[in-house]
DNA sequence: GCGTATATGATAGGTTTACTATTATTTTTG
DNA sequence: CAAAAATAATAGTAAACCTATCATATACGC
């Protein structure tokens, strides 16, 4: 997967930043250290203090490329979106079947992604990991509407609408595409922190993704005309 | 509504606070000035000091009754689903038909309270607001398991539980009753956050109440044999 | 009603986080 | 090689978070 990528790269709104860290050595330090801190340690015992030492830098510096830990929260996400975006594309690709095309995507936005898909300085499998438990804190925030405003969420709606479309290609006269897309990816990300740490949330069956599995028959019962 | 729970209250897991806010006139202004400020500006805004001045008490005062704000967050959590729990008890009892119960579970998950439903002095409504964006930062940290262990979640999962009974009831074969039931508590959050602040992650239809409707549809189909 | 316990207020202070400013040094680039 | 740009080193401020101490008010037991 690793070179298929290696001359594109994901565009993240500058909003979230002040320099981009894709620009030089030190932002890409700065995007791989604070992807391995904040998993380690989480978003709220995260400092750029911690940070700047982590990875030889100062604060001062971190400062030059974003003005706040949530800003920096918010384009690992923005990145995200784009990364799944990205695959999505190249997952339905050529595909006609929409039922096929809804089953990939239902998978790509459920399942673990799988180790060999990680490219550039970023570790995609931590960054997960940190959408799972952090990512809804970046909207959920009285800033929101301004944010909205600014375009931060614009790569989030862009994937909703594509696997949403697939959804209406499916049944066109399903009323409520968005809110099911929306629904999947928030709840997979819920479920997948539930069976780490609330398991009593949810329904953990050995041997077989029962997200996956869940998601996959809630939504084609749901779609079903 | 009100004459009719004057006389019951709410138990909170004592792991929340240090000092039970129920116990004296301070507490409940606690309580209840905490819940204006953290609807209106938002729980990352929110500070002791400020929560202080506005009930006209001191920062250590409220230290007395709760360690940090995020203790405070967390009894109100724990507090709404003690509340729900009692709305669930109440609405379900007498009906027969496990149909009928889930659809009133689904409506009291997914549905605004209604004005008449307040009681004491919390303010239900401004309380919902707060659980609907603020509420998963209550699990979603590091210090989830040792919260867990202390017991912080069993009135979510006891709630969970009684609807997930519900489904067996009318599937006993259903296999993911928990990761239903959890997926659409959180998801009616989400939708009603989204449907405020970020519109194009979800569907508003003029005149009905759509999420609602969304998870009644979605909830009946699933769980279909 | 009096003494004692308890709760609250008033005040101070310490630590950490979040952020800005300044100057020196290194690196890049034309 | 000189100028420009980026980073490091350092200092400092304000606010948030939290603890401690002592005075005062209130409740409560006898």
């Amino acid at each position: 997967m690793k070179s298929f990528f290696s001359n594109i790269s994901i565009q993240v709104n500058p909003h979230s930043y002040l320099k981009n860290p894709e620009s030089s050595a030190l932002g890409k330090r700065i995007i791989a250290g604070s992807i391995e801190m904040i998993e380690e340690i989480g978003f709220e015992n995260f400092t750029f203090q911690k940070l700047a030492r982590s990875i030889n830098s100062t604060e001062a510096s971190v400062y030059r490329y974003f003005e706040s830990k949530h800003k920096l929260l918010q384009y690992l996400t923005i990145w995200y979106w784009g990364w799944l975006e990205y695959h999505f594309i190249f997952k339905t690709a050529n595909i006609d079947s929409p039922e096929e095309k809804l089953k990939r995507a239902i998978i790509l936005l459920t399942k673990p992604i799988d180790e060999d898909s990680s490219f550039f300085h970023i570790n995609e499998i931590k960054l997960q990991n940190i959408i799972i438990s952090e990512s809804s804190k970046v909207y959920l925030t009285k800033e929101v509407d301004q944010q909205n405003k600014a375009g931060v969420f614009a790569g989030y709606k862009k994937l909703v609408n594509r696997v949403s479309d697939i959804i209406l290609e499916i049944n066109p006269r399903y009323k409520y595409p968005h809110m099911l897309v929306s629904t999947i990816i928030e709840g997979a990300h819920n479920q997948r922190f539930f069976a780490d740490h609330l398991p009593g949330l949810t329904d953990i069956v050995k041997g077989e993704d029962a997200i996956t599995q869940f998601y996959k028959e809630m939504i084609f019962r749901t779609i079903h005309e």
